[in-house]
DNA sequence: CCTTGACCTTCCCATGATGGGAGGCTTTAT
DNA sequence: ATAAAGCCTCCCATCATGGGAAGGTCAAGG
């Protein structure tokens, strides 16, 4: 099949496709005659764990090493959870940084009544 | 003051002010004779307005709006209120979603053992 | 007066994931 | 034969940030 279909099937955009081809996320595709990117069934399928891993929000580093253990049956399931668990371990962190700032925003809106009148304590912490 | 005392004094990097000013979040800075950039006290307190804004998420697009409204007599708490109140809203939807994946991810990662074999839940499943 | 080192300048490139669009070739259907 | 749809590459943009090179400026000390 061509990329079109590929991307219907897959979920992923066709210039994503490319893309993770030019970054060697995926290995470069078999071409026609033409010079067309020619793909099979199983491409499909990695293009649809791709693009699951994606939606986790693994990074594509993390996820070329996803596919490089998924294909590989030597692997541990030890290598994939430790994988898994550090992703976790930032997304938790990133979770947390911006609970923080939410909080603070919260306050500041709090603080501020939101009239026709100038004065500002949103302004005025923000100048402290 | 030059742009390294102000980098110091207000925490934003001489690489940002230059950009800030590129891309005109902050007016042009006055230039010395032999093409330094000029700074005075109120541009300290400028950049470390600034960089509150950064710290608390806000957007450039929106730290310009918010330092327009800050030195703007005429402006309302409303609109500083109103600008605050889009962006936690956006954070808000970005932290639901982020914990989605976190449950997501959770739940994946207890199905693994994570020992020496090959067999893992969490392949299995990015790849349905 | 000259050198040295710290400081400043602009310009280019890179990140990460994504998309838009131009200009041109191929395939398919009418 | 022609038009439409599909594909190709290449360049540019986003957003905030940084690295680094090549070169000009300034202050202090010999």
């Amino acid at each position: 099949m061509n990329i079109g279909e590929l991307a219907k099937r897959s979920g992923v955009t066709e210039k994503m496709i490319r893309h993770y081809e030019e970054i060697a996320v995926i290995p470069k595709a078999k071409r026609s005659s033409a010079g067309y990117r020619v793909y099979t069934e199983n491409d499909v399928a990695i293009f649809q764990f791709l693009k699951r891993s994606r939606d986790l929000g693994f990074s594509m580093a993390e996820i070329k090493e996803l596919i490089s253990l998924w294909r590989n049956p030597r692997r541990t399931s030890e290598q994939v959870k430790k994988l898994a668990q550090k992703h976790l371990e930032e997304l938790k962190i990133k979770i947390e940084k911006m609970q923080m700032i939410e909080k603070n925003l919260k306050t500041l809106i709090h603080s501020c009544h939101g009239d026709h009148r100038s004065e500002c304590p949103i302004l005025e912490k923000l100048a402290h």
